[in-house]
DNA sequence: TAGATTGTTAATCGATTAACAATC
DNA sequence: TAGATTGTTAATCGATTAACAATC
């Protein structure tokens, strides 16, 4: 019997609790933990345990049985899977509060590296916030090139976005992550997603007043 | 004929766009449109026509058939519906580099305003960002009970959240957002709601990589 | 084997969509 | 009235859930 490697199509709501498992997977094996049960990964994300064993059955059997899955050997299959192991490097729009921001907490954290930020203001271009070193504007197209980068997040003000975002798709980044809620301009094959605070903060006003309400 | 005010429930996703749909009307409002139609809002926030008609109509029945709606109308009901005039008051937990970006954000932006702020550094207490006045955490209890506030940001490293969690349930507060992507423990009255940037790109390069393997 | 936990199924729930009757 | 756009419907699509057969 042929086996397809994956399911024809994993669900967004999977692809987004898999960044959750990886975490709490990496935090198990910090605490050296070698076996865990679905159940543990479920307590530790807060899902429940069918949500982990039917997410993680997209991508194939890993599990055993009446025993569990071995931390190790699941952390490395969905690393392969998505061909990233920790190498995830992206670029950075805007060198701003925020932008620093950012650059600061992914030398701290996780597995996102930023590589290459950018900026307009002179005053900023040939510093280095940490390890990444901010260049001009100009310089996205050859930079983004060289590195090969696939992905990068904007930080910048509304007004500029669009600009970038044609420089950035025409530089080959496939993958946008703006921090400012108006809609991109974008070819079918770039991916695109938003990240707003305070829009957030609206949400959850809305959510509490109609709660009042009902 | 007894009509409720309200369709029983809302959905989350409804609530969401709820947040872009203001900020179109907002703007279409500064331009000095009085008219529009679910067509041109649609457009304007990325989204279908038939969806903004039908997000709009749990609500009530907002427009006119054969012309569109009233923009200034349309915002005031919207308002009035969610209980905010503008004035969404929150508070900020963790003074560092992103939560002095996103009060910044908050004085340039929009809706939502940071009435108060709180830090454990002393250095950082008493101080005032823009309009913010920083305050030392053992005030927060006493503080957001004095301002009725009832959401609060969480921008702390993510080993003291817990604390800062429980502190925040115990002085009120309703909803809670953290930029920390770890589990928290609240009553089932309080909502929480999860905003990380870097969370969000590794989950970009899952969907890029298994684009390429399909 | 008996006990335990996976991987899968089928039912349920919720969101999107397009088409169109209602109506200004 | 004729033209236009809303508000609603019903079909489709996608995600969640709980239960359990498979199997270590």
């Amino acid at each position: 019997m042929i086996k397809k490697f994956f399911k024809s199509v994993i669900p967004e709501t999977t692809l987004r609790r898999m960044v959750y498992y990886t975490r709490c997977l990496n935090s198990f094996k910090n605490e050296g933990v070698k076996l865990i049960q679905s159940e543990d990964i479920a307590k530790k994300c807060g899902v429940k345990s069918s949500v982990v064993r039917k997410d993680l059955s997209y991508f194939g059997e890993f599990g055993v049985r009446g025993k569990g899955y071995h931390v190790e050997s699941l952390l490395s299959t969905i690393n392969g899977i998505t061909n990233t192991f920790g190498k995830m490097n992206a670029a950075l729009i805007g060198v701003g509060k925020l932008g620093s921001a950012i650059i600061k907490h992914s030398t701290e954290n996780f597995n996102v590296k930023i590589i290459a930020a950018f900026d307009k203001d002179r005053k900023k271009v040939n510093k280095e916030i940490g390890e990444t070193k901010v260049y001009p504007i100009e310089e996205i197209e050859s930079i983004i090139k060289k590195y090969k980068i696939k992905i990068a997040i904007i930080a910048i003000p509304p007004s500029d976005v669009q600009k970038i975002v044609d420089i950035l798709v025409n530089a080959g980044i496939k993958a946008i992550l703006s921090l400012a809620l108006i809609p991109l301009n974008v070819p079918d094959d770039v991916e695109v997603s938003f990240v707003d605070v305070l829009s957030e903060v609206e949400f959850l006003f809305y959510k509490l007043s109609l709660r009042r309400n009902i």
